[in-house]
DNA sequence: CCGGCGAGTGTATGCGCATACATTTCGGAG
DNA sequence: CTCCGAAATGTATGCGCATACACTCGCCGG
């Protein structure tokens, strides 16, 4: 690494000039075969590898997709993440008494959306680079990524708003996985709505259920919001009563959920068995995410109330843990990688041809069904 | 779009020289305050974003730290990959009718390491990036990411040795999950050899097993090389007869296990029970990964073998499936967060230091003593 | 024999920024 | 009010490459 050669070392060693150096990897059919020849041996010779900077710099293009994710790991500063401890050479050996599976919806999710990005990426000759929009420097983060790049896919409400606008005077930007929204972006989401809508609907017709409950998400989730309306057209549709709000709000976790169950079975009892004075469960409950159905799962069967025998459960994502819990869980898998690898299309698109207008492309879900709603 | 604004279209806006900017970006407090404000006032009204490539050209560094992985969907040219197909606004309703959990060892694995590798880049304000090395063209593309980089952290086996060789030349390289080998290169791996070890020495000591068997990985793995090692060490220290070849070799993969299983209980029938003619089963079998011991778990349970009462059954890596499984996997969990981690940590080092001779990190394992060697 | 033409190569320039160095401005002390 | 040192700002240059354009040379038709 004494100092990396350059195109200037290359063509003086090859006894040529820096234009054909450049030619010759650029585009090596101008170049008479035996000077290619020439030129190949002195950069091997010389170890010469190309300055991404200076190439992105004459080229006006840099040949490299942005990916911005949130956090998830709920760091916000860098002193709140521990230097990382190194324990010797000890095999620690330890019990494990179970539990709860780990759940890394999170890291499982956004590694999927990243192949898809990365895949479709590498088919066209890009490179990705991926930054995540965290901690109190996020805005120069996310600046100096979006500098870096010619194009940046932007997971929803991973960057605020104005940032946003600021950078995408610079580069295209394609918000994934965000609510169809008539801003100047492309859009790429996924069809939260029509999925829950199919998934109520089979509860409706092939089960008969007729007393249906939605457990919503956060507030500022328009995932979640888009679900319960998907939620909505079904009861609608099938001449039920509507709700105009969720029964509960979950926050998306398993242990939030969990404790949520908890004091709804404090107020509720199951519909069947009777004798009690509460007032009875629904007999479904539709939840806006797998974390939070995972959730009243563990409850409700650590409370005797049989799934789907008393309440049909169903989740919304399609994460890994839905195909191993006890019942499995009906729900609605999410095509994570076809986000990425749609998002990197939009912006290829965009790219091409930068007076298109904005785009919003709605992905297709699968209603999976299982165990959890009385299937199979 | 239309043309990104530059640091000059900045100055004249605000009024001072493209340095007084360069400044206010970079070292603020070099600047009167007022001088600061005026600066980043045309900035945002310009909708200014630096240009990473024209500033890593000048800084000489561009702040970015590659990843490097092999392929994991096994493709091999761009022509391999389908189009992607979009099936319009159709949700599209499954049964899923179970079979094996799918399993994504690789894409874990690998989001693991990335994401340990992201968290300790983005504490020193470093960005990542990733690259694939796959297809034909791999070289060059290896070869572009080493140029944009100011260091490569590269997954073992990902990259030729000699293209590795040439690119270290331009940036410090460092090895993941590699053999701890004594080539030039920055290594950081994981104790394969000693997790084996004390998994075995466990068998040995509180389950009184005396007669084991290794199920081996591919010739070409160094990983499944080494924990055979461990495997013998502890067989040797226990006074054991130490076997020179594992008893069979998987592919790493369930299914190629589960061909694997079906033909060794051909030949082979477990101890107790008696009667039969065959071969006995080893009575615990110590495969040299988790999938190996999965697709295992799969045929034995099968066949009416009880594990852990018939064979005792352990794994490696420590993947989300060896928990949902029946019984749960005993194995020994790889520190894959670290792993990312601790290379970016190396590469930070070598980057200070270029003159530093090269280190080897091992870093060190966890066993996880469930239920399938007949711990809990 | 000459002019012209195309393939192959060289020369010169600019991409957008950081920064060494030169210059100006400012705030006090005298 | 002057002068000096420090703070603030400006000027000029180069980072390594792609590329427009100029140039050379060999070849062909006229």
């Amino acid at each position: 690494m004494a100092k990396a050669p350059t195109v200037y070392d290359v063509a003086q060693r090859a006894g040529v000039s820096i234009a054909t150096v450049s030619r010759v990897l650029r585009r090596p059919d101008d170049v008479r075969e035996r000077t290619r020849t020439v030129v190949h041996e002195a950069i091997r010779e010389l170890g010469y590898v190309p300055s991404g900077a200076a190439r992105g710099l004459a080229a006006r293009s840099t040949g490299v997709l942005g990916l911005c994710f949130p956090d998830v790991d709920g760091i916000d500063e860098a002193a709140d993440l521990p230097d990382p401890v190194r324990v010797g050479e000890a095999v620690e050996v330890v019990r494990d008494v179970g539990g709860p599976v780990t759940a890394r919806w999170s890291n499982l999710y956004l590694g999927e959306v990243m192949r898809g990005a990365e895949l479709e990426a590498w088919r066209t000759g890009h490179a990705v680079m991926i930054g995540v929009a965290r901690g109190l420097r996020r805005a120069q983060a996310v600046n100096e990524l979006a500098g870096r790049v010619d194009g940046l896919a932007v997971l929803a409400k991973s960057v605020p708003d104005d940032l946003l606008a600021h950078i995408a005077r610079r580069v295209p930007v394609v918000v994934m996985a965000g609510p169809p929204q008539d801003d100047a972006y492309d859009h790429i989401s996924v069809d939260n709505r029509a999925g829950t809508r199919a998934l109520v609907d089979h509860l409706i017709a092939d089960h008969g259920l007729r007393d249906l409950a939605f457990v919503g998400g956060p507030f500022d989730s328009p995932d979640a919001h888009e679900r319960f309306q998907g939620f909505r057209d079904a009861l609608a549709a099938a001449g039920l009563p509507v709700p105009d709000e969720p029964v509960a709000r979950s926050d998306f976790t398993r242990t939030g959920a969990r404790d949520l169950a908890r004091r709804m079975l404090e107020t509720h009892v199951t519909g069947r068995g009777s004798g009690t004075t509460g007032q009875a469960l629904p007999r479904a409950l539709v939840c806006s995410n797998d974390q939070t159905a995972l959730g009243f799962l563990d409850v409700l069967t650590e409370a005797g109330v049989d799934v789907p025998g008393d309440v049909v459960l169903t989740g919304f994502d399609g994460i890994d843990a839905t195909q191993a819990s006890m019942p499995r869980l009906t729900t609605v898998s999410q095509p994570m990688v076809e986000l990425g690898r749609a998002a990197v299309e939009l912006l290829r698109g965009r790219l091409a041809d930068p007076s298109a207008p904005a785009a919003t492309v709605n992905l297709p879900v699968r209603v999976l069904l299982r165990e959890s709603c009385g299937c199979s």
